[in-house]
DNA sequence: GCCAGCACTCACTAGAGTGGAGTGCCAACG
DNA sequence: CGTTGGCACTCCACTCTAGTGAGTGCTGGC
């Protein structure tokens, strides 16, 4: 008898080693009928839509199965099955197929981009929108890092008499200023003195590591004047670090949810940008794409899901893009527009950044 | 027989000029009633609330005839009263008692300005944040316009071999930057050169103001940069004028309403900032500081109010303070919380300007 | 292992009945 | 004449009662 590997797999297929092959089809066919339709999903639209040419009795007793395994729910009984978290977890591992955008979808980014320019920031808020808009989710774009980022350019310009801003552009096209009150007046000659003295202490080297105690130069004026500034610069290279958050299309969570309580509790979350860039972050750390239901520890979001894409911008990691919607989304399409935003925008950054 | 004022007015003393005193204490109590409770109000509870001290049947009757003058509506025959818009406009205009912040309010205000410094976009940000606490609606303050800030430092700082960040800083020390692209290499002498040529073309002017042709150096290749220079600070002065509205608290228009639809299209309006920032501009020019349900002629908040407040620094109007909220929302506060927020705000900026 | 058939469950809807908050009207009163 | 107590009426909100239908689980036969 023989018993090669094809045998083997006629025996007993499995999807994902878990899931026998109808059982995997008819757990596809509810997804994405409920993602679809976000109605529970009853045998006979199995049967109807899946490509199981089974009874719907046979359905039935496999839908009975997957629940018992925990793929499936029941609102109640004699209502149709819905998705658990679990089973929205096989999906996006096993079944989805890989999706693309449809080709106005794919216009859009490509006219996007090509008329993407200047001001970074100004492109990341619409590049929010635009995710947005493809997705049909509310799209989170975390603006790239300029922790390794080395200072450029420092310049102290004179606002007042007493006042002056600093501004640092660093080598990524960053500008981070903030402004700067003294003790007593300092003249314009005295600015430009500490202003080069901060350059020379400072450039080539990213704000977090700029170091404490810069020369002294001998004048106690222009001293305090550089004092000031160091420790500016040494502020900016703390606070620096997940200040970049663009959030497009929130009002799209209001259109996902029937429950008004629902909508207020997730706005609330995304007005809180270091929660939100920090659930970015932990996600990515777990090794997930998709984050759905409960398993980013989120109460709030727990009827959500969260697409997140790393943007890479030279193969250096440089900021992410998240997609939030409900944990029926439409999950091939968001990766598929997450992939193909991501890349583009990396591009885009390492061009600017060359 | 004497006839003085006193007389006359004790004969029939209006409010406004146009409701009877105690008329004007009914519909005040009805809005008053309405706003905290949501709920339609019945004459029983007004005799019970207001000071008036008639009969329910007495005020039936005036209900009727302010139903009749259009400032009270029914929702159904045997429902109580609730406010029309001009019921709420009666109100805010003759009725309202000038609101105040409670202590703890005030508290959270003064520690808030005491504790404000540095980068101005944070700062209005943040305040936007502070002022949806305050008054739990949601907040919009548009940053202050930089038409007419002369330019004070103008930079090149290149960031690759054919890629320089322009930097301009205001008088107001605002920094707006735009990258350039040049099409042909550019070395660091040529670029600081052509920056202190733009300097010396643009300083002290406004960046709308900035002339279109920049005195000629007889380097061809530095005439180019200077050029390119020049165009990008002529296009900073069109785009300039719109761009900074921070929205904060947008999740308290999910708890305004009930019905997620609405809640869904006023966030649609709350995303596009030129369309917000032009409501507010149009409702300050039309000379209201208060707008509610059709006055601005925004349909998708028909069941919104808005409060407006201009900031001004050292006399000159600078910015705009905007509450959005439900028509039901609590005037006195708002009105307070934008007024006192303003002048904080308008005192802030105007010591970082000087 | 698959499937037709059957009894059962249960949300959803419609209709009837009820309680209560609120109104409008009216006749009487100071 | 304005005010008031009384009264009949309206209509929402709630409850209760079927009735309906989509969907299930089970069972016995192929």
């Amino acid at each position: 008898m023989p018993t090669n590997d094809d045998s083997r797999i006629e025996e007993n297929p499995t999807v994902g080693g878990d899931l026998d092959v109808r059982k995997a089809a008819i757990l596809n066919a509810v997804v994405t009928e409920y993602i679809s339709s976000a109605q529970p999903v009853g045998s006979q639209h199995v049967v109807e839509a899946a490509g199981v040419s089974v009874s719907s009795a046979t359905v039935r007793s496999d839908m009975a199965a997957l629940e018992r395994d925990g793929y499936l729910a029941q609102p109640h009984t004699s209502a149709g099955r819905i998705p658990t978290d679990k089973g929205y977890r096989f999906f996006v591992d096993h079944l989805a197929a890989p999706g693309s955008l449809d080709p106005s979808g794919r216009q859009q980014v490509r006219q996007f981009f090509d008329h993407a320019h200047g001001e970074i920031e100004l492109m990341l808020e619409r590049t929010s929108g635009l995710l947005a808009d493809l997705t049909d989710c509310t799209a989170m774009v975390v603006g790239p890092s300029h922790e390794s980022a080395p200072i450029r350019s420092v310049q102290l310009v004179g606002l007042g008499q007493r006042l002056a801003l600093l501004v640092v552009v660093l080598a990524d096209g960053a500008v981070q200023k903030q402004s700067i009150e003294f003790s007593e007046d300092v003249d314009e000659a005295r600015l430009s003195d500490a202003a080069a003295r901060l350059a020379a202490h400072s450039l080539g080297v990213p704000l977090a590591q700029v170091g404490a105690s810069p020369a002294r130069t001998g004048d106690t004026a222009t001293d305090a004047v550089v004092k000031a500034g160091v420790k500016v610069l040494r502020s900016l290279g703390v606070s620096d670090g997940a200040d970049q958050l663009f959030v497009g299309g929130s009002s799209r969570m209001a259109a996902a949810f029937d429950a008004v309580e629902t909508v207020r509790s997730v706005l609330t979350i995304l007005e809180q940008q270091l929660v939100v860039v920090t659930l970015l972050r932990d996600i990515l750390d777990t090794g997930l794409t998709v984050a759905i239901g409960t398993e980013h520890g989120m109460e709030p979001l727990a009827s959500c899901a969260i697409v997140v894409m790393p943007v890479s911008v030279d193969g250096v990691e440089a900021g992410t893009i998240g997609l939030l919607g409900p944990t029926r989304m439409d999950y091939p399409l968001a990766l598929a527009a997450a992939r193909v935003v991501g890349d583009r925008l990396g591009q885009r950054l390492s061009e600017a950044g060359r």
